[in-house]
Parts: C-alpha cells; structure tokens; sequence
DNA sequence: AGTAGGTTAGTCAAACTTGGCTATTACGCT
DNA sequence: AGCGTAATAGCCAAGTTTGACTAACCTACT
C-alpha cells in the first residue's frame, strides 16, 4: 500500500494530510487512491498493527482528526511491498486494450481518425511535460519525479509510433480477418448497420 | 463495460461462455474482469435493461444456465461506450510508480539492480511476443490482436531505454534532491539505516 | 457587519470486485 | 469397474472503492 509508505515519510500524520499530498501527486490517477478510500486504508493498516494511532486532538467544532505513525512491523512490511513492487512487473490494466479489442466494430474511418487523435494527445503531453522541464518547474523536484515523468514520455513515443503506423493501416483498407478466412459480412458488419 | 461487448458479439450466451472468452484473451490481467464478477455484471446490465435474458435451461442437476442478449439500448450504450474508450486517453495506474515515488527508499545498488532486472523482464516478454509472431500463432488471430501486442512492444521498447538509461543515472550516484537543497543525511538514509 | 466561497476533516451507504466454494457430469487411465 | 482429475455453471460473503455529503471554521470583499 502507497498509504503506509506516505505515512512513514510524512509521519505522524492524519487523514488530511495524506489526501492532500496524495492530490498533490495526482496519486488519484494513477495509483488508485480516491479521498474515500485513505480513512479506510488507515484504519485497515491500524488494525493489522502496521500503523498505529498517535493523539486524536479536536479543534473547536471540526470533525476530530487522528494521528498515526508506522510501527517497526509496518516498517517491515513496507519493506517488503516495496521490494515487491521493484521487482515484479504486474501487467497493467489499459480500456484502450479494450477498445482495440473491438476494432472492427467501429467504421474504419473513425478508428484512424481517433488514432491520429490519440497520437495528437500523446504528442501535447510529451510537450508539456517536455515544457515543464525546461522551465525550471522540475528543479524543485526530487531527481525520481522527473525521472518518471521521463518513463511517462518514453512510453507515449512508443505508442505514438504505433498509433500512427496502425493508423496508416487501417486507413488502406487492410483486412481485418486472418488469412486464411475469406473476407466477407463479418458479424460486426452487421452490428455496424443496425447501429446506424 | 466489457462485458456488453462480448454479449453483443457472442449473443446469446451464458455466464459461462463469457468467462471462458475472457479467459482465453487473459482478459482477467488487462480489464479488470474475474470470474467471479461476470454474473454479477450480467445481472446488473440485464437491470438496466441493456440486456435481456433469453432462456434458463438446467442439463441434470448442474446450475441452471441464463442466456443473455443485447437488447437495442445496449447496442446504443456499447457504441457509446466504445467511442469514449478509443478517444479518450485515460491514464492508467501503475504500481511501478508507487515504487518510483518511493525510491530513495532502497538503497542505490538495489534500485539499478532493480531497474536493470525489469529491461530484462521486459525484453524477455518482447521477444516471446516477436516470436509467437514469427511462427503461426498470431496468422489465426484477427489484425486488431496482433496490433495489440504490437502495441505492448512499442511502449515497452521505449520502456527498456528508459530502464537503461535511468539505472545508470542511478549506479552513478547523482544526488536525487532537488539543485538548490544542500546534500545531507535525509529522513529517506535514516529510514535505511532503522530497517538493516 | 454580512455573506459568498473556500478549507478542514472525515463519514457513509451504495456499488463493485474478489476468489474460494458447491455440486454435478464427463473423461482418461489402469 | 473404479478412481482421480478436469470441466461445467454459478453463487455468495467478505472485502474494497467510490464519490457525494456534512458541518464547522476562516477570510476577504462589499
């Protein structure tokens, strides 16, 4: 858990604290921590004995704000996750995979015309962030921030390849069926008329 | 949702069917569909009435199986739905980044020991896929499954650079913080030195 | 002095996901 | 024939995530 170790950077913090720095990362989006699901994480980790609860102090009528910091067992186990997440490549879940995987369903045209676009919106992020680095918004950061604004860029420019490769492709009319299928009214042609 | 999809393009089918497609497509590891959440997608789109059940026929004294087809407000839905996904670009979460953010966590031979084991592992998986291409396991799928792997390799092409490159900064021993901080002993070296 | 709008801190029910469980039938092997 | 394994079909309780909501306080402007 991405909580346990922002607690034991920032400790002894609360619940507000987390959600505010987490904000600040846009953690929101791309690990997957809303505002909701950081009291329930602090508790879980609370109750596993991971963490544990420091003072619960109340400032006039405010709703009373609880303090944790890590103990040596969540230390440990902080340890250990980060180890894991270093060396274990876990696939990562992408919609656009999903999306691709029901290409033929949409008319050809607009599969290339998204594609060009989804090229378009990787080449204005990479600019930005590319921006970003010049001016000197990046050398406030820590070295590992910029770093993975880096692998962010490098992995668009692959994608930006591929979109328009793919693009070129399906704009010449390639056929979408293996070889050895005869081309013809494919289900999703039919789907295609009724839609329209 | 998915699952829509896959009614739409097997219709009519049973939980079952459906579960054993996803399957076969790994789906479980790049949407987020487990078995266990197939009937209860089903149950819920056949609420909203994107679905309709077409038949409940029990063989011997196995689960009954339901049979699902789209009706014509999920064929709208699911064109929608698609649209969104192919021109939308939606950041996707990666635990590997909750491990960057955390970085100066680890010590440095461990990180660029780290960084250079993931290209390797990320290597390894592009030239399985290059030679799953070579030999004829991809000609019996449609164009749009070979583009998706396609895709992988780009992004993970740019990926391995980046993992190069980065382990290197790394073993290199440039400081992590900020220019205008002054190098010193940071809450990140003491945490190392409580858990060795 | 009043009030609009932001900040602080956290709660909560509803929705969603998980993966292990059941119980039958079919298949392969000795 | 007997036995172990795999496939079939789906259920369900427990755990998680979500995002909208509350309710007080602060501050800055008119």
């Amino acid at each position: 858990m991405m909580i346990l170790g922002l607690v034991n950077w920032m400790q002894p913090v609360h619940g507000y604290d987390v959600r505010r720095e987490l904000l600040s990362w846009s953690a929101d989006k791309w690990a997957n921590v809303q505002p909701g699901s950081i009291y329930h994480a602090l508790r879980k980790l609370t109750e596993e004995e991971l963490l544990r609860e420091v003072t619960t102090e109340q400032v006039g009528g405010r709703p009373a704000r609880t303090t944790y910091e890590i103990t040596p067992k969540g230390l440990d186990e902080l340890d250990n996750l980060l180890r894991g997440y270093w060396w274990e490549i876990k696939p990562v879940s992408d919609p656009f995979f999903a999306a691709l995987s029901f290409l033929p369903a949409l008319p050809r045209e607009e599969v290339a015309a998204a594609l060009r676009n989804r090229a378009g919106q990787l080449r204005a992020a990479n600019e930005s962030m590319a921006l970003a680095a010049e001016k000197g918004w990046l050398r406030e950061k820590p070295a590992n921030v910029t770093w993975m604004w880096e692998l962010m860029v490098a992995r668009n420019e692959g994608e930006i390849a591929w979109c328009d490769r793919v693009a070129g492709l399906v704009e010449s009319g390639v056929s979408y069926l293996p070889e050895r299928m005869t081309p013809g009214v494919t289900e999703w042609e039919r789907w295609r008329q009724q839609v329209e």
